[in-house]
DNA sequence: TTAATTTGCTAAATCGATTAAGCTTAATTA
DNA sequence: TAATTAAGCTTAATCGATTTAGCAAATTAA
């Protein structure tokens, strides 16, 4: 490694001082009373001796190391890869990196990666935290860590949070089934301890009573993380057998792995049972039926999440003042539920 | 933050050196003759203070930052978000961390994001360069910086590569596309200034050329980076018009937006139309006719890519020895090329 | 003319580690 | 008993920046 120039460098060859080159580097000669004369030297060698400043060094001395971390479930999941990618897009217009791992949905791997992360000085994260790792934030809002939460909400503990208003978007994903004359609505369901997905089901229930129509339990499917096309396709073997023409799922990981189980089970969508899916996917326009879709306005909770989270690490928000953000989704519907 | 405790803090409270302390804590106790009991002393300290290492701070130091940057076009494209995936996984077995930005496939994004990870010190990188950019390849090369390229290759330049066999990927497709009975196979492809592509062409047109098919270029169709709906549309429409019974998507992203145009267009796969597409998505179970791709191992490239890179880092290769490792694709069948 | 102020810059501490070199004792050897 | 060697630590420099406090010369004010 060709050893790069360093501030000394720049200052021994100009026979001046580190500060004062510092100085002039971080555009601070007119408050530093700097001259222009000099101020240009400086520059003028810096380019020279193509100067780039050492960030590690920067940080430790600052205490700021311009990167936030994000830790979600899994960056393969097309769901958490658009997160990642808009986080990205955000953390840059405030000229801040992003550095990522994937907890699986395990709150083990989850405080794992934060002790990581926190030794390595990050300036604050943004989270979507598995299951029963209210402790973790906690401890982090302890150690005063700048911190947002996205897509879901703890109730046990008061964080600045962005998610979509999920309630809503069961209610009316719901209410348009009903429109579609299906009797027998189906929610098939995964990680049901999270508020978010709590809420989702509390949405469809809503629908179906405000509808007069019966909630039967047999009809709503509560799947376990780690679920695979077998748990899924008894969910559904299930509820056809108690007469379901219609289908709500609450995330495309299920739904993608519904279709497989529709195809081998030779039910056609939308005449036998209309879907709607959460979270829309390029290949819902291409499945056998194109697929409804409740759409996350992704972007949106970046931007806000960034922004927060910014905020925070600026300490602009006084002791137990959160922000609690909440945005409606949209609807695309498609064959599948129309 | 409630101020982290240091090494400075462990020694004082023992009123021993800092040099010590430092010892213990990186293991080199005996190596550095201290007594086991000291040894006991400073560890038990550190646990009861919390000790946590400043990253930052050891990374200065050592000039090691444990961390490498993965450079790619777009995270949200499943088939980068995979590579991200395997390459985080893969890394945290050196105990390395993952730190990324999408170049959106332009070099000027590219080089730029290079700039701020190498003044960040990450230790090496991993690579999907845009078209264009050898240019920094060669930078990199001169300023001794640890890089390893992946499911490329620039011919100009001699560095690490982990690809995929293009060649022969693009020949067994054609090849399976001939048994199916198609005559008049298209291919249709983006990026064709990458070798990879180029490649992929290439074995196309030897598995025509050696079934005696003439290779005629109205079926060969390609498209620039920033291609939509549209373009592909465009293309399709020319090469059906050409008599295409077959295609070949060199990409997914490709292969998706075809799909759309094929229900539009009301062509039938596989009757009217064979298709084979690169890179196995989830959807393609899904779509209205389960598609048959080139899988490529995503998991063993980033295995091998990681290996390498480390093995860089640790200066264990010569002067001008370089590693070039070709994998083999594998192949799935699914009903629109049978 | 002297005191006060301003201008333009420097010295040195600091962030939190690592590490080469050296310094006391105690133990061993001659 | 004196000279070596080993054991067990410590000192201080260093990585590459930032930043507080202060100094000398030039300028202005009294």
């Amino acid at each position: 490694m060709s050893k790069n120039s360093t501030i000394k460098d720049i200052a021994e060859r100009l026979g001046v001082s580190k500060a004062l080159v510092s100085f002039v580097l971080n555009g601070k000669s007119e408050e530093k009373r700097i001259s222009e004369k000099m101020t240009k030297k400086v520059l003028d060698m810096a380019k020279k001796m193509n100067y780039k400043p050492n960030y590690l060094a920067k940080s430790l001395r600052t205490g700021k190391s311009h990167t936030i971390a994000l830790i979600i479930a899994d960056i393969s999941n097309p769901f958490f890869a658009k997160f990642a990618r808009y986080i990205e897009i955000e953390a840059s217009t405030y000229r801040y990196k992003v550095i990522f791992a994937n907890s699986d949905e395990t709150k083990e791997k989850f405080a794992a990666e934060l002790e990581v992360f926190k030794n390595r000085q990050v300036d604050g994260f943004i989270l979507i935290p598995p299951i029963g790792s209210e402790d973790e934030l906690v401890k982090l809002q302890k150690e005063k860590i700048p911190f947002v939460v996205v897509d879901r909400l703890f109730k046990s503990v008061s964080t600045h949070t962005v998610t979509i208003n999920n309630f809503q978007a069961g209610y009316e994903a719901t209410l348009r089934l009903l429109q579609n004359n299906r009797k027998n609505i189906a929610i098939i369901n995964v990680n049901n301890q999270l508020f978010t997905m709590q809420q989702r089901v509390k949405g469809y229930r809503k629908a179906l009573l405000q509808n007069s129509v019966d909630v039967k339990s047999g009809l709503i499917k509560h799947l376990k993380f780690s679920h695979d096309k077998n748990s899924v396709l008894k969910a559904i073997q299930q509820v056809i057998q108690q007469g379901a023409d219609g289908i709500l799922f609450t995330t495309s990981k299920l739904a993608m792995l519904g279709f497989e189980c529709f195809s081998e089970l030779g039910v056609n969508i939308p005449k036998d049972i209309a879907v709607i899916s959460f979270d829309d996917m390029d290949a819902y326009k291409v499945t056998f039926t194109p697929i409804s879709a409740v759409v996350q306005p992704i972007a949106n909770m970046s931007k806000e999440a960034v922004r927060i989270l910014m905020k925070m690490i600026e300490g602009k928000y006084g002791k137990g003042e959160y922000e609690n953000i909440m945005l409606d989704v949209e609807f695309v519907y498609r064959a599948s539920c129309l």
